[in-house]
DNA sequence: CTCTATGCAAAATATTTGCAAGGGA
DNA sequence: TCCCTTGCAAATATTTTGCATAGAG
């Protein structure tokens, strides 16, 4: 599956508008790392998006993806998926939904969060910031 | 908080059952991480345990609890915690819950998932094996 | 007795850091 | 110009592996 142009515009956008708003230089190589993300749905991990912005970007650092993935997840344009036994992955998508993790070969999916399983907006007294709901198969 | 007596009793008897159904030899190192699991809510992770059981066995390597840990998610008597921007922590609570993530502390919570939040258990036409509910708070 | 587990050390990975130079706003 | 960012290399941290020995059943 694709992520629709539309989609990866309007995730484009949000993500120069934050960091506008944050007063952050827009450099090629955040714009690089970000694209790839927002245009996939395979949720990749650290080392796949490393080797996919090589093919743009040869000289790209390892540490550059750490310290801006990193970067993104602090500004809220990204959502860190951990996985058991492996390690992160990443989303662009922000709406609120949940993952399927295929146990088998690794894969992590996207799934709407049904009307039927509506979540808590606090919990222990707190506000809930985000909710994540992981289905093992 | 602390888990009862009685919990703590039922959840070493089901590691030992476990243990014996699959032939497995049931060491002093392995029933001593097992125990300080079972007996904390703190969801500790490899770190945390490591140290606490060196109290006990001052010459257990490192790799013998990440060996165990592993082992004893296999047989599904603990299960792995993924937490975001973190290594993993482990909870030797089975029935299904939700946790609740202080991203401000760090600190992990168990939460009973309510009768209102029924988990569906076929997702993508697989069944699912096991959910996560984690909240950030 | 047989088979797994243990501890140790080394290896393999993964992630972070410091810093000089470059580049966006 | 002013910061933030980049790439590199080194430093850390994390996790895994091989192997000889010990110990559980």
């Amino acid at each position: 599956m694709m992520v629709s142009k539309q989609e990866l515009e309007a995730r484009l956008e949000n993500f120069k508008k934050v960091s506008r708003q944050y007063k952050l230089p827009l450099t090629p190589q955040k714009l690089a790392i970000f694209r790839i993300l927002a245009g996939s749905c395979s949720h990749p991990g650290v080392q796949e998006l490393y080797k996919q912005v090589k093919e743009d970007f040869p000289n790209i650092s390892l540490a550059t993806v750490y310290k801006n993935l990193k970067k993104f997840v602090d500004l809220g344009v990204i959502t860190e998926i951990p996985v058991p036994g492996e390690s992160p992955r990443y989303d662009a998508k922000l709406d609120t939904h949940s993952h399927a993790v295929d146990t088998a070969s690794g894969r992590v999916y996207d799934l709407e969060v049904s009307a039927a399983l509506p979540l808590p907006n606090k919990v222990l007294g707190k506000s809930v910031k985000q909710a994540q709901v992981i289905y093992y198969l």
